[in-house]
DNA sequence: AGGACAGTTGAACAATTGCTCATATGTTCA
DNA sequence: TGAACATATGAGCAATTGTTCAACTGTCCT
């Protein structure tokens, strides 16, 4: 823990403020949980595929240039998250996203990051 | 790579679409740069504290009751990410948030995540 | 100068990640 | 039934992550 830092830090009320509004570490832990789904290319680019999209493994995969095995585990990982939905019809599996909070999140994390081109 | 799914796919529109429309891999790249300094609880809670705050490494670790040497490996990330600016002042170094966007997402990754209470 | 404090940094480590490869399941069709 | 296909899954592996620990830098104060 922390060496116990100036306890008459102009700061001590700041802090003291923050400890009461912040909210309970489940909080951070949930909203964390949505950006991992965001964190990584490969995800994001087939959330952004199946944004508005009911696509097959097999599709994502040619999209995306990637094995279908390595589709199918991110695609296994989202839907432990509860991201994306799935159908089955046939030999195929369709997904779609379950969530649509992570379609806004990639929309506007797109813009965002897109917009900062000063770095 | 894929082994060639069935070329007569219903889907095979589809996919040829969205590949013309596939923003480039720097673009998925960059956003989830952004995202990957938010999938992390503690870099989370580290981005909220500074929203409005200018804090030093110290109240940060003091709050979180996390290591101060934990706390400034991370600020260390978001540094070069340029998600966090700093100003030296004494012994002390204080960090601000550097980018609004980061600020919204977070914001409004919270909210979401708190809205899905659904699982 | 010397001690106390704030912060940084690198090495080390366990845990997790993202992928590959091989194999398994389940479906369609001849 | 058996071959071909779509998908899932487990083991294995290299790379990355998040933390701790110890050592270091720089500043203030006496």
């Amino acid at each position: 823990m922390s060496d116990k830092c100036d306890i008459n830090s102009p700061h001590e009320d700041v802090v003291k403020k923050l400890k009461k509004e912040m909210p309970d570490a489940q909080s951070f832990e949930k909203s964390a949980a949505l950006f991992k789904a965001l964190c990584d290319p490969t995800r994001s680019k087939i959330i952004w595929a199946l944004d508005g999209n009911e696509l097959c493994v097999c599709d994502l995969s040619e999209l995306l240039g990637m094995t279908q095995s390595a589709i199918s585990h991110q695609l296994s990982g989202l839907r432990k998250a509860n991201m994306v939905k799935f159908r089955k019809s046939g030999k195929e599996v369709f997904y779609s996203l379950a969530d649509e909070h992570i379609r806004i999140m990639l929309e506007s994390g797109m813009e965002h990051a897109n917009e900062k081109e000063d770095e």
